[in-house]
DNA sequence: GTCACCTGTAAGAATTTACTGACACATCAA
DNA sequence: TTGATGTGTCAGTAAATTCTTACAGGTGAC
């Protein structure tokens, strides 16, 4: 289990954006209840397959949920989700020392274009 | 501190949102290091203080800073921001725990206008 | 072939966030 | 009065997210 290392900023922040929505918590809570394929998923959750698709997507980009592909009985194959074991505590102090290792929009330097 | 109670699932967005920015990142490390002012805290940042003042609004909606005012010795009124000692752990267990108070985005009942 | 599943992705609309610049107002000091 | 501080907010724009609709390809069963 993760949580006891320096933990990268940009990390942080990719985590921290991929949890602030509710449709992806919604998606880390089921996940937590059972590895699931994508159509099943969006069953349980009410939400359209490709928006779901997104959202794992973005879960996975930030290390919280893994994706693999299973090949069911009848031939089909099916991409089945589980969360990983991530933990992180959240604080000031906590956030000041990652925030050292934070490379994204420094004071000069933002994306910049033309 | 906090971080021992159920832990609102509303709350938890908030706060995930409220932190899922670089800026707010590192507002928050530096008020860790000492209380401050806006305009002070602006020139810190590098940022304009109406984009700070934004940031600055959406953590203390989240309940991660808070300010104040304070009349220097000069008779100026400045707003001083400090952190709250907010703290929590971030695990798929904890988020499944939360998400059955989320409120947001239901199966049936986005805002809905019109 | 057609139907019922599964997968993936592209295009465009709608909404939210992020940000700049300009304005208004107050106090103290020169 | 003017200048240097501080406060707050509005209007408009740029950019990033979110979401729907539509399409394309695969398999096995009828």
């Amino acid at each position: 289990m993760a949580g006891r290392e320096p933990l990268d900023g940009d990390q942080l922040l990719l985590a921290l954006s991929a949890l602030a929505n509710p449709h992806r918590l919604r998606i880390i809570a089921v996940l937590a209840g059972g590895t699931n394929y994508v159509s099943q998923l969006a069953r349980d959750l009410q939400i359209s397959r490709p928006l779901l698709h997104m959202h794992l997507q973005r879960l996975e980009a930030a290390g919280l949920v893994e994706g693999h592909i299973e090949v069911s009985d009848d031939g089909k194959a099916m991409r089945y989700y589980a969360v990983t074991d991530f933990a992180f505590g959240l604080n000031a102090a906590a956030i000041a020392e990652a925030t050292q290792t934070l490379t994204q929009s420094e004071p000069t330097g933002r994306t910049k274009g033309k």
